[in-house]
DNA sequence: TTGCATTAACGAAAAATATCTTTATTGCAT
DNA sequence: ATGCAATAAAGATATTTTTCGTTAATGCAA
């Protein structure tokens, strides 16, 4: 839970600022398509809505300096959150349940431009078993202990029907997997050492249709 | 931005709570299915490593009365937090970009379990456009106009390619949409009165990265 | 060069959220 | 019946996160 900083010290990041990185990463890159050099907090705070002095937070906790009377260098600022966040660094991911959603995931660009490679797919399905997309092949689940030998992955991303989702983060677990990415509304048991990020669509459901109707 | 509760007075529901809740609705239905009658929030506690009492607190905002030395009532619980979250009042949507995971929320029952109805998908391809997903019609994006009249709906999903997002929720907007679920990475830019939820799977990864990194 | 306006940075205060403590209830074993 | 243990509920405290206020830096205009 220790982020080295630049000073070498050790600090923790928040986890709302580190999930709101993303968001600017996105749109300073949109400002450099279109030619734009510097961007200032308060820009980026009324774009999103927010507070400048948080957005000044966020980013000082990346080590970027922001120069007064000027800005950040956007740059700058798309280099330093790429490199805070390691999505420069390429990290391996299974993906287990290639149904809709797990196939939208393998189709997705995005992923993969934010460094996260997936290199192979599971399913029980024999209709799909030996298939391959974007050429990543799909793989049976008994397949998953012997592959698991020759290429490596510290995370599985989970995309079964819900009720198959323990049994494949067992699975995963035993074999050495680091971090599970559970897309099933699911609630997964792990041992401790074992990372899980839970993405459920439901709570973000649930935000709107409680905003909606108050 | 404000919840009437079963008292009559007026309160807020803290987001992080409702973005609990549809995780403890899951966790209810797994149980009601093994046949588990009730449920202690210690239990609840335990399978989602949380706080016990953050568990009573949580569900405390629904209005539902747990039993000391006994728990809450599995069935009682789900009906509640599905009321709550208002899961069983129908929501209309149009969805645009009927992309990978356009497609992928078209076919993905839960989101219609959940109370959430795709009535319409929009897209500019030629190639998808009047073809049919699961009885959903894909309209070129000009069709909105007059679609927008004779079917209404108060959401507007945003699965378009990250360019695009803008002026598609600008055509939302326009044409009455109270609420936007974007799930590009872009900032959308939108009037006050309109809601806006993001969906960004960017800051999952960003967190998991930096949990195994760390 | 001087002063003004803008801005990042930093620390303090406030607000929101989570945890801890206490109390009261009640099922169950004795 | 009685006491014990488990539990929800409510209130107090602690922690985290956000906002506010101040300071210092500096580009730019006069």
């Amino acid at each position: 839970m220790k982020e080295q900083n630049n000073n070498g010290t050790s600090s923790q990041v928040p986890t709302p600022t580190l999930r709101r990185l993303p968001g600017y990463l996105s749109y300073f890159k949109a400002l450099k398509i279109n030619g734009i050099k510097r961007v200032s907090s308060s820009q980026v705070a009324s774009t999103f809505k927010m507070d400048a002095t948080l957005v000044t937070k966020d980013l000082s906790y990346t080590g970027i300096k922001g120069r007064t009377k000027v800005g950040y260098d956007v740059d700058q600022l798309i280099d330093t959150i790429i490199d805070f966040l390691e999505f420069d660094t390429k990290e391996n991911a299974f993906l287990f349940g290639v149904g809709n959603l797990g196939r939208a995931l393998i189709n997705y660009d995005g992923l993969r431009q934010y460094g996260l490679e997936i290199i192979a797919g599971f399913d029980v399905d024999p209709g799909i078993i030996n298939a391959s997309i974007k050429n990543i092949k799909i793989h049976s689940l008994d397949a998953f202990r012997d592959l698991s030998r020759k290429h490596s992955a510290r995370i599985a991303i989970i995309t079964t029907p819900d009720h198959a989702a323990q049994d494949v983060a067992d699975l995963a677990v035993a074999w050495g997997i680091k971090a599970i990415w559970n897309f099933t509304p699911q609630s997964i048991k792990v041992p401790e050492h074992v990372i899980v990020e839970n993405t459920s669509i439901y709570s973000d459901l649930a935000v709107i249709l409680n905003k909606l109707n108050n």
